[in-house]
RNA sequence: CGGGAAGUGGCUCAGCCUGGCUAGAGCACUUGCUUUGGGAGCAAGGGGUCGGAGGUUCAAAUCCUCUCUUCCCGACCA
């Protein structure tokens, strides 16, 4: 095949198969791969880079709010489990059970002995063994409120696995807290949901509605679920962070209970949080294009690569020199590589491009001589650009800012045009899905009253979007009087 | 978990129906020469025993059974 001929970097685009280019963006970005092991992912160096600094911004910001880190055991009791009865229910169906703790051969074939009395499940969230801990560190009302999170893997046993999206292993951040009052407890749970917010919005410029769960699909034994629910490129909706109100059902269920002020014992509030690797993918379905990956600034493993382009090894030192200068004058505040490697600097250009670097320095000795910069911008469909060389690192900052500006406008764009406001009845809603995918603002009375048509559609209520426009309609499942809306999408 | 498709060097695939030479191609990789600012060309080379187990047969990548995995549709997915 004559390479030159290629027109994009990847092999199939969004527009012929979606779900195709999504896997081939993470292959040849080099973010993970299938594992051995059914359901599990490898995050290799480079994926892992993104998740190292979506974890840094997070664990920053919990820790100015006043949380601290800890850690509990990835195994967990089933007879704990049975406390709660709803969310035993919920999540029965995809655990990882223990029930041996030795092997031994029989026949040259290792095979599990020694039975456990009580079986173990793998985590599938913490709560509840969190929950037992609190128990033991909570007294008094001086010990409240308790903010503790955990990085930490979690398993759920999924039927159908996705890289990123639903993988029977993942890693994630969840927060426990606890409080004296329900209006503390929701405070937090609130304020968490806004960091979520902050951070899938405007860090890693995702297009979302923020809102909360209805009552039917909350988190098993919560009592509020909030939600940020961000539209990919195709339309579907993707639940990419919750936090929950508990109210005091696990505070009941593991017995966490305080003095309080008056010398009465009473059970704490509690909340849940978290957010998990499941974001890289909605990442990429949100800003990739058919050249491959495309990185908010602020997650990157990089925001610029050097590429030296020698043609004639009397000016190696000068112009490996000029890379230099550029990488040490920005490196205080930026991700520089210089890629050095004996490549041809087209195969590297090709690679980060697929890798989604912001910014793609081309340096030969036309470069040094004339004292500028040639450039990609990814963002921009890969545009080609030249500074002058102080110019370039002046502004790298506000190059930066411009890079993320455009990939939300792009991503904006594309969700704004699937976002439906005018939809009233179910006939328009049906009608709008045979043709489409995105999401729809429509009433709803609250009531669990034919929800399966929208079940028998694949669609679903996302959310109660925090923003109403308090405007009266009817209900598009059973026509009653109405002034609530909701999201309706597909969703992955 | 139900329905469908597929597993052959790192990747994409041909070969299988109709069993039989030493299992092929392109890309990638290594070496050499040439080329070189927009995904280079030529030449030589390395690498696979055909997802796994069992069976049929003189003979299995090819036929049969079971199994594992992946992909698609669905159910499920707080």
């Amino acid at each position: 095949m004559n390479m030159s001929q290629k027109k994009n970097a990847l092999s199939i685009t969004r527009e012929e198969n979606f779900s195709a280019w999504y896997q081939e963006v993470i292959l040849k970005a080099d973010l993970a791969e299938l594992s051995d092991v059914r359901g599990c992912m490898v995050i290799k160096p480079y994926g892992f880079a993104i998740w190292e600094n979506i974890k840094n911004i997070l664990d920053n910001t919990f820790k100015e709010l006043g949380h601290t880190n800890a850690y509990f055991p990835l195994f967990i009791p089933v007879d704990l489990f049975e406390k709660e009865a709803e969310h035993v229910a919920g999540f029965a169906k995809e655990m990882a059970v223990v029930t041996h703790h030795r092997l031994e051969y029989v026949d040259g074939k290792l095979v599990p002995s020694g039975k456990l009395e009580t079986p173990y499940v793998v985590r599938p969230t913490s709560e509840l063994i969190i929950g037992k801990s609190f128990s033991k560190w909570i007294k008094s009302y001086r010990d409240l409120p308790l903010l503790i999170n955990q990085w930490c893997n979690v398993v759920r046993w999924e039927m159908r696995p996705r890289m990123f999206l639903r993988t029977a292993e993942f890693l994630w951040q969840e927060g426990h807290t606890a409080h004296e009052t329900a209006e503390q407890a929701i405070e937090e749970t609130i304020r968490m949901h806004e960091v979520y917010k902050w951070f899938i919005c405007d860090v890693l410029q995702l297009f979302a509605i923020p809102g909360k769960k209805p009552e039917y699909d909350k988190f098993a034994g919560a009592i509020d679920t909030y939600t940020v629910e961000a539209m990919m490129q195709d339309g579907k909706a993707l639940q990419a962070a919750t936090s929950h109100f508990l109210g005091q059902n696990f505070a009941k269920a593991t017995n966490i209970k305080y003095q309080d002020r008056d010398g009465n014992m009473q059970y704490v509030y509690t909340s849940s949080w978290g957010l998990s690797t499941r974001i890289i993918g909605a990442m990429i379905m949100s800003h990739s294009d058919d050249n491959g990956l495309n990185l908010p600034s602020q997650v990157a493993p990089y925001h610029a690569v050097i590429i030296p382009i020698i043609k004639d090894s009397n000016n190696t030192s000068s112009i490996m020199e000029y890379c230099n200068s550029i990488k040490s004058a920005l490196s205080n505040k930026f991700r520089v590589l210089i890629d050095n490697n004996d490549d041809s600097p087209q195969n590297k250009k090709w690679k980060y491009v697929r890798k989604g670097v912001p910014f793609i320095c081309e340096i030969g000795i036309k470069e040094v001589e004339s004292n500028t910069v040639f450039f990609i911008k990814r963002s921009d469909d890969l545009k080609q650009l030249k500074l002058n060389k102080e110019e370039f690192i002046n502004t790298f900052d506000s190059l930066l800012k411009n890079h993320d500006a455009t990939l939300k406008n792009k991503h904006e764009n594309i969700c704004k045009s699937k976002l439906v406001n005018d939809i009233t009845t179910f006939n328009e809603l049906q009608e709008y899905f045979s043709n489409n995918n995105g999401f729809a603002r429509v009433k709803w009375s609250g009531s669990n009253e034919n929800l399966d048509k929208l079940n028998d559609l694949s669609l679903s209520i996302r959310c109660i979007p925090t923003e109403q426009t308090d405007t009266n309609g009817k209900c598009i499942l059973t026509g009653q009087n109405t002034i609530q809306e909701i999201i309706v999408a597909k969703s992955y």
